[in-house]
DNA sequence: TATGAAATATTTCGTTC
DNA sequence: GAACGAAATATTTCATA
């Protein structure tokens, strides 16, 4: 069952606060309480709306730094590729990765609380590893625009 | 105030998952109800918490196509810069955008419909701009990791 | 100032229409 | 989709340390 309408405006309200009252919700998206309250139950159950979380100022926690990074990886096994994937996986500092097409093989977004953390995890997923051919770090000087909501709506 | 390890810890529970009810968040981090609740307004009413927001599947809202495009911009004036930054803020498929160090001036990430929403985009971004030098696109094939927590523990 | 326990208010859930 | 009562949950108040 498709989205319809209704949906799409839920989904752009909780995108922006998933702490709205469900009344508040209803009104806004012109339902009654316990209707709206059925969508929303429906829209997790079917996994459009994954889950719902607190999102924290990384200054905040002491993680404001920003880092991309871009790998290049020697066309070899798929073996070793799945190694370096787990390694990525596993570093907390790895918040975003990607597999893109392109020069870079993997594109990876860092949230870092200071530069010698960037060593540990440049150390630990790149050093001593023949299937990283090179890689580029940009810094993050500022941040224009950061957004968590998926557009949802025309 | 700096963040004590139990506020860490409501952190890093949150982050998870903000559905969870008081009485259990209280109950994982050893508090009672009405001291947890205290904590996590504080936590919000500081800034610590910036909001909570449903996170939804890209796919399911039919937006699974992520791109990173690094953009070189010649280092004219601070004016058309902000322009350019001012466009990009506008587009909604901009998730994320940042100034940075190195070769590319800005990277951004964006989260697309179809390639010929990705046209529509890059022609309102870039075309005729005499600021942008040039742009190259790297489009994702898979998603390795996908983060919305920030580490907060040690 | 921080905590916990009890009282109150609000939200959510099942049933019925 | 609406209306209701029952259960669960959140918020406020107040006493205590």
């Amino acid at each position: 069952m498709p989205l319809d309408r209704i949906d799409r405006r839920i989904l752009a309200h909780l995108q922006e606060d998933a702490d709205i009252t469900n009344a508040a919700l209803a009104e806004r998206v012109g339902l009654s309480p316990s209707t709206c309250l059925r969508r929303v139950q429906r829209l997790k159950e079917t996994g459009v709306i994954r889950r719902t979380v607190a999102v924290v100022d990384a200054e905040a926690v002491g993680r404001g730094l920003t880092a991309v990074v871009e790998v290049q990886l020697s066309h070899h096994g798929a073996p070793q590729r799945q190694d370096f994937i787990a390694r990525v996986r596993q570093e907390p500092a790895v918040m975003q990765a990607w597999g893109v097409t392109g020069e870079p093989d993997v594109i990876l977004v860092l949230q870092l609380a200071t530069m010698s953390e960037y060593q540990g995890v440049i150390e630990r997923l790149f050093a001593n590893d023949p299937l990283v051919e090179r890689f580029y770090t940009y810094v993050a000087v500022e941040t224009y625009k950061s957004r968590t909501a998926v557009p949802v709506e025309a």
